[in-house]
DNA sequence: GAAGCGTGGAG
DNA sequence: TCTCCAAGCTT
């Protein structure tokens, strides 16, 4: 094939994607409408921040709470780190919201967010994607922008049947070709939404597909057969205990180390566990602790069972920690993780309230059920 | 380059 | 219930 006959089918790519886009483009709270002006680059950033590995349906309500409370970069650099992390609790990818402070502080203190991929690039939780996406969508660059969508576009239009991540320098050197100069921001986010809601991992709706008649992966009728990914290694099943210590209507809370799983974030104590090994089972002091049940969560790559054992304090327990008004827990910001054990607390203790109310024996060797 | 790092929704 | 995986970055 002719690099000029190459050049017409490309171009028809994406003049034929743009015209969907034209008419079907989603409507988010972080996007302009198809050439309209852009949005504030602050907001796109932070959108794209929030939407790594994350659905845009699980970033929209975070995206609008952080919109309004730091409306602009100056503000979030103002903000408290802690602030922002209690914010970020539920999201997930912790390290993104104390990497998102540090860039806000660099970006207000230099006067702007920089305007080219390799400025972007810098910024600390930036990288490859993000950096081609503001520089595209913000600032109206041409740029290679290739996210998971978009791998699985192009591994499907060109039927590229090597496996990620051995696929991906040929992925992306298939998008740079089908990049157009204009409309960069737009072409980027048709893309996207083409593989969120037409190219889609399983069952794509080829039939509703604007590139269809270019896709050879559709051409060879096996369009879900790519891209082709290895088989993952199995997850690790772990146990830990957390301890929920009350008193006087407030619970000890402690601040997990900045590094390792939900880092820097606010946590029960608990004892010791990590992805790599099971928890000593060891509470933080001696005393009748009260077996709450247990809670399963999974993380990318470990499923941890996690014990809840409750006491009542007298005194502050040893080292670092706070007295937080478990009536104001939500406020504490602790990660999904932690608010299951605390929800497992605190049902627990109800229901021994209505036991004890029920009759006259105590319960305290009372076994919840496992979860 | 591979491993570490959350969570919730879909099928 | 179980598997997959979503607008990835860092070390």
């Amino acid at each position: 094939m002719s690099a000029s006959s190459t050049t017409i089918i490309h171009g028809t790519i994406a003049s034929d994607l743009l015209a969907w886009y034209d008419a079907h483009a989603r409507v988010l709270p972080w996007r302009s409408p198809p050439g309209a002006p852009p949005p504030e680059p602050y907001r796109v950033w932070l959108s794209e921040v929030m939407l790594q590995q994350t659905t845009t349906a699980a970033a929209a309500p975070y995206y609008a709470k952080f919109i309004d409370r730091w409306p602009t970069v100056q503000a979030l650099a103002a903000a408290d780190e802690a602030e922002v992390m209690a914010a970020w609790a539920g999201l997930g990818y912790y390290s993104r919201a104390r990497n998102l402070v540090a860039a806000a502080r660099v970006v207000a203190e230099r006067g702007g967010f920089p305007e080219t991929e390799a400025g972007l690039r810098e910024l600390p939780g930036v990288g490859a994607y993000i950096a081609a996406a503001v520089a595209a969508i913000a600032f109206g660059r041409r740029a290679v922008v290739v996210d998971a969508n978009v791998e699985r576009v192009v591994a499907r239009l060109f039927a590229i049947g090597e496996p990620i991540p051995g696929a991906r320098r040929a992925i992306r050197s298939s998008t740079d070709d089908v990049t157009p100069s204009g409309r960069a921001g737009d072409f980027a986010q048709a893309m996207m939404d083409l593989g969120a809601t037409i190219c889609t991992p399983r069952a794509p709706r080829c039939l509703l597909c604007p590139l269809a008649g270019s896709c050879r992966a559709r051409q060879a009728g096996m369009p879900d057969n790519y891209p082709l990914k290895l088989p993952k290694k199995a997850k690790p099943s772990r146990a830990g205990t957390a301890f929920w210590i009350e008193r006087e209507g407030a619970v000890w809370l402690v601040r997990r180390t900045r590094a390792g799983m939900l880092g820097g974030m606010r946590a029960l104590p608990d004892d010791g566990w990590s992805a790599r090994q099971d928890g000593s089972g060891k509470p933080p002091f001696a005393g009748r602790w009260r077996n709450a049940g247990a809670v399963r969560h999974v993380f990318t790559h470990c499923a941890l069972t996690l014990s809840v054992r409750s006491i009542r304090a007298t005194r502050d327990p040893a080292g670092e920690g706070e007295w937080w008004p478990v009536a104001n827990l939500e406020g504490a910001g602790l990660p999904t993780l932690y608010a299951k054990a605390a929800a497992r607390a605190l049902d627990d203790a109800a229901t021994q309230a209505e036991t004890d109310r029920g009759d006259d024996q105590h319960h305290e060797a009372q076994v919840s059920p496992a979860v």
